[in-house]
DNA sequence: TAGATATTGAGACGCAGTCTCAATATCGAT
DNA sequence: ATCGATATTGAGACTGCGTCTCAATATCTA
């Protein structure tokens, strides 16, 4: 089950998972793979990601501090370094009080492709913007 | 509405939104609430905040760009400020390929109060971790 | 082998948020 | 003012993600 996690570098949700998961396991059930995603979680070995406010968690096997840029479109997240100086951080918990643990950064924008035909969209379509 | 949402410095979920809404509009239905926000959002009037894994979304009146610390104990958030420099966010656009729109700072810890309650308990308590 | 304990999977459940739709309100023309 | 067209509203059904419950099964220990 980590196996499939660190195999898989698309930062996938829980159903993600499940359904790999049950690809070499087929009975599997949910509660066990959300129970074991938890405790992988709680180990330390696996990190949840928050991306994006409508969406449903994902999951990481990459547990080194790191950020992500995720597209705005297509969903896609991908891994990237940006960090913050360590006074950033210092100067952070004595101006607000807090005992601060950990901190991310995540960048929003268009991945390569989703720009690609979010350009082309506008030109041909600039008022309407839903639907196909 | 819009009333509620400045007034509120704390970030409301969308049915705490709901319930002050209510203290001034008894009858009003969810469904508006929920739409109105979204037509908010759409708007620019306020933005969506996705504040840890499991929590619901938290609207926020504020729209210029900032960031939040949060407390992992109580799930209270306030604003700071940490501002990227520009060159870091044309670096972080032309390593990824990705067309940039935004980003936010996200740092978690313990707010003050958590924090004494915390040191606390596991002075008290070393092993047991969850519970009372 | 027998009993105690832990893990599992199916499905019930809970919750946030969305959708549907009938009822109501608003607007515009006459 | 009156009528009809259009937009907004609220109640409640519905969906999807995730959790809880619990009986069944597996594992462990003597």
């Amino acid at each position: 089950m980590l196996d499939v996690l660190i195999a898989a570098h698309d930062h996938p949700t829980a159903a993600q998972v499940l359904d790999r998961v049950r690809e070499h396991q087929p009975g599997i059930g949910a509660a066990t793979v959300y129970r074991t995603l938890s405790l992988l979680v709680e180990a330390g070995q696996a990190r949840v990601l928050s991306l994006g406010e409508g969406a449903s968690a994902r999951y990481d096997a990459n547990v080194s501090r790191h950020d992500h840029v995720l597209c705005v479109d297509c969903g896609a997240a991908m891994d990237v370094a940006a960090p913050l100086p360590a006074r950033a951080l210092a100067d952070m918990a004595s101006r607000t009080g807090y005992d601060l643990i950990e901190y991310d950064v995540q960048f929003r924008g268009r991945c390569p492709s989703c720009n690609k035909a979010h350009r082309k969209q506008s030109k041909t379509n600039e008022k309407r913007n839903r639907s196909v």
